[in-house]
DNA sequence: TTAACTGTATTAAGAAAATTAACACAGTAT
DNA sequence: ATACTGTGTTAATTTTCTTAATACAGTTAA
């Protein structure tokens, strides 16, 4: 379900919080769908619950999924109240774009982020230039 | 030219790698124009010359910057011969589309992230749902 | 009601990563 | 020469992450 990057800088919790926002995002993880609890995940990643609790209650903080006490935690059906998450990933996404069009993705292969959600890449590669 | 946040939890020298590689994608620092020496960004930041150290050879590593031992670093012109960095920028924007389209961000709001390369923001905000 | 789950909380210790410190060496420019 | 520049090294320090070992209370099913 979520695998994890040991040779990746970055820390086992965040890896763990991307992992689940991405199935809730793309809906393999339903509205009001039960995860998995903190003990049998930290048993299945072979780390500690402390470091699962850490990351569930973060994508808590940020609305992803909420948490009952003796029933589990589940996915939020509408994440988009909270307006500073939205606005965070705009701005990020707008760094993206930049920095692609920087890196000589053209205006209409950005384009092709909007059509197609899931494949694809940032296809006509450009001639070599020896620098 | 660069601030930084001690209570963001990602490290310093992450913060300089972002900042300076937005101000070179932005244009403010040109082509072959020089950055700061180390000593003294590291000086004007009040932090360890070894961090700028390793904020600058990452980013070499990237293609985004030059360095000439006794004389600085510059900004390179074009970095896009690394076709890594374009695939993993377009992955990951990829990804940040798709968690906006779930916080709600319609596919016509998607698109002035094209148009306009500066400003704006998520725009109709929806009317409040209480959970 | 007992047993086995759930989330949550706490305190301490350990391990890993980031940052600082103090140098040194060689190339460049004035 | 002097003062810059990038680069390299080793060690100590600090911060962050992760683990460990419990405990408590609510939930669920036998």
């Amino acid at each position: 379900m979520i695998s994890l990057n040991y040779r990746d800088s970055r820390p086992i919790y965040e890896q763990i919080k991307d992992g689940l926002r991405k199935l809730i995002v793309t809906g393999a993880i339903g509205t009001d769908e039960k995860l998995p609890s903190v003990r049998s995940l930290a048993t299945q990643l072979s780390i500690n619950p402390n470091t699962i609790q850490r990351a569930y209650n973060e994508l808590e903080g940020e609305g992803y999924i909420y948490s009952v006490p003796g029933k589990g935690s589940f996915a939020t059906g509408d994440p988009g109240a909270d307006e500073s998450r939205r606005r965070e990933l705009w701005e990020k996404t707008r760094e993206l774009m930049a920095e692609l069009r920087y890196l000589g993705v053209s205006q209409e292969e950005l384009m092709a982020l909007l059509e197609e959600p899931s494949g694809g890449t940032p296809a006509g590669d450009r001639k070599e230039e020896t620098r």
